[in-house]
DNA sequence: TCAGTTCTGAACATAATGTTCATGTTCTGA
DNA sequence: TCAGAACATGAACATTATGTTCAGAACTGA
């Protein structure tokens, strides 16, 4: 059975959209940018942009979303391709940062100072469900302490996304290596039980 | 040399406003209350409200910042009052939790689902501030190993901020101590150096 | 080809923001 | 106690953004 694919319009409509959209955000921030401006950007009517999102901020979940699928099918490839044993754990992470670092100029914008609170709520979200993923694999045979799963998934995924932000936000000049290295180094000993 | 203490007006007419602010939010969350909602609960005249605050994020700044305040006088006490010496790391922690638990209507209110994207980038920055003023003083002896203090500062922080908002956003059913004594468990493993 | 989708564009109703100013009220310090 | 300074008022106003509507044009897939 075939997947119905989209109308190409729809798909050219909401490709446009979130291409104006990020380019928009890299020259001023998220908040500031305008529905108006993403449509004159995209050059589409404004009565498109109402059939396809709710708002601006719904089109923004979709992008992030985009994103997520995204870092899951870039750790799947990282993971049959065959990777150093100890970076199996996470292994999202290291995709993630250096996704971050490949587009620097856009996500710099987008969670710089006051500009994205929205932004990072969703960014915060997306984390904690990726690792969620991952811790709820190994929650069979160690840990068991009395910790929950999820409580260990929100202390991790706010950790990543804390480090991520402050990343960002300075000059990303620690080397992508070396985030992944620190990341990875803070969080695993989260996840054997109490000693 | 005695404080100038501010005008009685001023000390009323802000106290009235975030006491406005607080209800609102725990009638209809943060982002869908209106500047106009605010002056009327407050009954403080439009012109007023901008001669304190800039904007509707301008007064919940400053109510947050009480709040870190409020934590750290909370903590100075708890310490001097004497307390089981594991409980003297993360101090604050505690209180925090305690606090949140004592307020839990307006609390609940603020992180609900998409309404406090803005709440929660000044609670976030919050944490992770009250979170860098213990670990830097424990940055002489131990530790030492390669990972810059303000990045463990950043994870914790950012583990700190999950914890709450999962905890918050459910139903609040694990007991304050519970959740608390987790985020130790989590938090201070990442304060020992790479083994 | 053609029936069904999707896009258009401009107009419109609605709603919130932040500023201004002349006038009244309240505070503080001496 | 009082005068001058500081603060509060409120209504009007300019501005800016949002989201909806609709009739007709353009495009798509089979």
């Amino acid at each position: 059975m075939t997947v119905r694919r989209a109308d190409r319009r729809i798909q050219r409509t909401q490709q446009l959209l979130h291409g104006a959209l990020m380019a928009l955000v890299q020259e001023k921030g998220f908040e500031s940018v305008t529905v108006q401006e993403i449509i004159d950007r995209a050059n589409v009517g404004r009565a498109t942009f109402y059939a396809h999102f709710d708002s601006k901020d719904d089109l923004l979940a979709s992008g992030i979303e985009r994103l997520r699928v995204t870092l899951k099918e870039r750790q799947r490839q990282a993971l049959a391709a065959g990777v150093p044993d100890d970076a199996r754990l996470f292994a999202f992470s290291h995709e993630l940062f250096v996704h971050a670092n490949e587009h620097r100029a856009v996500f710099r914008a987008m969670i710089g100072k006051r500009s994205g609170a929205v932004v990072q709520q969703l960014l915060h979200k997306m984390l904690v469900d990726l690792v969620r993923d991952e811790v709820k694999q190994l929650a069979s045979a160690p840990a068991a302490d009395g910790t929950p799963v999820e409580a260990i998934a929100q202390f991790i995924g706010g950790g990543l996304f804390g480090l991520l932000i402050w990343w960002g936000n300075g000059k990303m000049r620690m080397p992508v290596d070396e985030v992944d290295a620190t990341f990875r180094r803070l969080a695993i000993p989260s996840l054997k039980p109490a000693d």
